[in-house]
Order: C-alpha cells, then structure tokens, then sequence
DNA sequence: TGTTTGACAAGCA
DNA sequence: CTGCTTGCCAAAC
C-alpha cells in the first residue's frame, strides 16, 4: 500500500505531528521542509485527507498571516481546540511571533 | 491524459 | 486595511 506521492504526505503528518500543544506551524512552513517553497496550497489539500485527526494535531496549521485557515471539522472547532491549547486568538488571527515553533527543521 | 479544485501566499490597487 | 489577481502543487474529476 505505498504509493510513491505518499512521501511527502507521510512527511507532512510526521512533521505536523511532532507540533507541540500550544504552538502552531504554517501551511509554507510545512511546504519549504518538504522541499517544496511554493505548494502551500497543496499541504491544505492533503492535511484535508487526515483520517487521524487526534494523532495528528493538524489543528496547528495556520495561514502565514496569522489568519486561522481551514479545518475539517470546521474553523469553529479549529478556534476553539487552539484555544483550549493556551493559543490566543484575537480577531480571528493568532500572533506567529509568539505562538509558531521555532523551526527545528 | 487534460481540466478543475482547494484547509495557501504574495503582490498590487 | 480590505479585496482582487496570479502563481503553485497534489489530488480528484
């Protein structure tokens, strides 16, 4: 069951997965670590086809203007599971000064 | 195999 | 600051 497309999808889980509660990435973040600057679009897409939403926090995946992005079970819940992470969100955005993860990639 | 679709981003008016 | 346009990439049609 390998696919040869999966490698950067298993990367994107595996690095959206070592996130730490209480800090978020953002989608270009995850698109330059897997060597890819410019399909930010792209990791949208396929964080969408995440079945295992409580193994993988994709949650903390946010817009590089701070804006909140999507989430499949809705941007309401994305808010409100950041929020219950300590992650502050005023006006629908969240300071990335403050709350991304300083690259450890 | 060509086209359309999105949980994006940057530039510009 | 807000809104629109263009570029990008992987997956679904």
């Amino acid at each position: 069951m390998s696919k040869h497309s999966n490698l950067h999808r298993d990367n994107i889980f595996q690095l959206v997965r070592r996130v730490p509660r209480g800090c978020v990435i953002t989608y270009k973040d995850i698109a330059q670590a897997i060597g890819h600057p410019k399909a930010a679009r792209a990791i949208g897409k396929i964080l969408n086809s995440n079945s295992k939403l409580v193994l993988i926090p994709c949650h903390r995946v946010v817009r590089s203007d701070g804006g909140l992005g999507g989430y499949k079970l809705g941007v309401t819940k994305k808010a409100a599971l950041l929020r219950k992470e300590g992650v502050k969100i005023t006006n629908n955005k969240i300071n990335l000064k403050r709350y991304k993860v300083r690259t450890p990639f």
